[in-house]
DNA sequence: ATCCCTGCAAAGGCTTTGCATGCCA
DNA sequence: TGGCATGCAAAGCCTTTGCAGGGAT
């Protein structure tokens, strides 16, 4: 149990959603991970703990803290999403994902700021979010 | 009929793949398109061409057009997977989608070495490639 | 005549939904 | 105690695979 543990039981609390052992196990889970993990390596790893827990309810977690905004998304090589609890709440970020291991390394302090004005400029969009995921291999992985 | 078709063809007989009607159909739909088509998408309108066509064939001319590069896949939001036609042949790029009219515009001059050479310092990591996709309203869409 | 291509049908995998039971607040 | 949460089972989708017929070279 640490701080960003704590503060995801809050925020579920806030928005009226109930804290079971299941969702405990699912969100634990969640922060262990050093990569981003799928539904079905959530379950599994949900299952060492909790034998009897299922699969749907892996699924109804992940969307009930999608819809807290407590999750995000990660296309993974071979159309697979990963789930991953954001590291900061406010602000968008972005991954650098390793390809051999799936470590994933966030950052926020992207320059996207200038492409995205001139961007603006050019094409008369009105610019709301981007996604960035950046691949290669992590300093383990190189060798 | 126009150059972009006609090099789609030539880089297909040149991996060699035929040239029939159905592919034919599915590469000018995707031609045609404004914004990235899923298989569903790409089906239904190959579908008022040619009656007859399976889905199938759909799923696997997009797998012969990616085997070649000559497509790019696009997350779309709500999980499916739209592709297009890649605009140039050779470098990366990247998408500018509207999340109303799914309206895409390509652009090559995202300014992400900088970026990239700071995290490879500060990570260790060897960054290998980058997917940007920015999301927007288009100027028709802001009305 | 050979080989590739097509389309039907079926299988496969992942995800969602319906419903009765069980548990948290 | 009330109402949400869970898990089983089944349905729903999308995508892939097997196979026989058809067409182009």
């Amino acid at each position: 149990m640490n701080l960003k543990i704590t503060g995801v039981y809050k925020t579920l609390r806030q928005s009226g959603w109930k804290i079971t052992p299941q969702r405990k196990l699912i969100i634990e889970a969640l922060s262990l991970a050093p990569a981003p993990l799928t539904p079905l390596q959530l379950f599994k790893t949900a299952q060492t703990y909790n034998p009897g827990i299922g699969m749907v309810t892996v699924y109804r977690t992940l969307e009930i803290l999608d819809s807290a905004g407590l999750i995000c998304h990660l296309n993974l090589p071979g159309g697979h999403t990963g789930y991953l609890l954001k590291q900061c709440q406010a602000g968008h970020h972005h991954h650098l994902l390793c390809s051999s291991c799936g470590l994933v390394v966030d950052f926020d302090n992207c320059n996207l700021a200038d492409m995205e004005s001139d961007l603006a400029t050019h094409t008369g969009f009105v610019i709301r979010s981007h996604m960035l995921e950046l691949n290669g291999l992590c300093p383990a992985c190189q060798r």
